[in-house]
DNA sequence: GGTGTACTATACAGATCGGTCTAGTTCCAG
DNA sequence: CTGGAACTAGACCGATCTGTATAGTACACC
């Protein structure tokens, strides 16, 4: 067992190749990193890691999913106590300031992941379920805020969104972050 | 020679190999792109790739400086006739809406690549260099729109841009390049 | 005609890839 | 005590990867 793999001591196998592949092919993308840097960073066995997932591409899958569902929560219990529509939009954004403040940032998962698989992947959905999911959260707190076109609103949002998290990758600061919060709360009523 | 090979005819194998380079890098990542893909699209032989590059790594840092310069070229010939520099910010998101409207656009190269790319590859410092010469770029019409804080403006706008051309890639469309136009719009005096 | 340059075709090397298989260990439940 | 589930270690497979080496072709220039 590696050093790392020392850090997941108690967890199940399965818990260890996602956390492990959490780190892997987020920091170094899909292709680049192999089955034997994961299982070596898990320290498990590789039967494992096919008793379990089944294939690679079943552990990108869940990667990927997982990584939804901890933005998910994330976004959730950062905005859930804002008192405004308003207050939750600009929530949405502290959030990923604080996210992009972190070591190791590298932008989204989804658009990371999305640049090094072909049309068809399974990668493609989960992509489209995570920004459907963030689409329709901007849209409806949009509407709240009483926005004269809530719509392109939520669109504009999400581009703001977009754009912090390519320029955190890109820059490795979270400047951006800001600067699109400080457009944002020029564009969102209250 | 491939079916594919035929439409570079009468070029040499450099610029095939870089033309080949280009359409499968980007569509379809560094990583999955292997070398014999490259040169069968491209109608070389492996020989001449080594020969005239000497890697797979040079090949992928030549591809890179190549979008570098053609990008460069499209937004200076669209905006430099342009009266102002209000018109001129807004131009460079007219030239990206209309490669975004183009099929096969996949968002921006640079970002792609960095998606899978360890921290030290010379991936980065191309990366660097033509996001600095954007910002640079953005900065200086910045000034001359004559905002207030031409700084701020101008991250404001890379932050747009980048997020733009990210929705375009993730979403399949150019309406993300037309609502960050709308946020400019607002953003730039005038 | 002869020489060098640019190129092709293809076999090959060594490493690594995803994935399978066997054999053995640990440990809890009945 | 026994059986089964969860897991480990590691050999192994065929495919594919980047890169090299060999041998030969087409053509321009002197």
């Amino acid at each position: 067992m590696s050093e790392q793999a020392a850090v997941y001591e108690h967890l199940s196998a399965r818990a260890r190749l996602l956390a492990a592949a959490n780190e892997l092919f987020y920091e170094e993308g899909l292709n680049t990193v192999g089955i034997d840097r994961i299982i070596e960073r898990a320290g498990v066995a590789k039967a494992s890691l096919y008793n379990t997932f089944g294939s690679k591409d079943a552990l990108v899958h869940a990667y990927l999913v997982g990584r939804h569902e901890a933005r998910r929560a994330r976004i959730i219990a950062r905005i859930e106590a804002l008192p405004s529509a308003r207050a939750r939009i600009l929530g949405i954004f502290d959030e990923m300031e604080q996210r992009a403040s972190e070591p190791g940032f590298k932008g989204c998962a989804f658009v990371r992941a999305s640049a090094e698989t072909r049309e068809g992947s399974c990668v493609k959905a989960v992509c489209e379920e995570t920004r459907a999911w963030l689409l329709d959260l901007l849209r409806s707190l949009a509407k709240d805020s009483g926005a004269s076109d809530p719509e392109a609103l939520a669109r504009q949002l999400m581009v703001l969104y977009d754009g912090a998290a390519v320029a955190g990758q890109m820059d490795g600061d979270a400047n951006a972050t800001r600067m699109a919060r400080a457009v944002a709360e020029q564009l969102v009523p209250g």
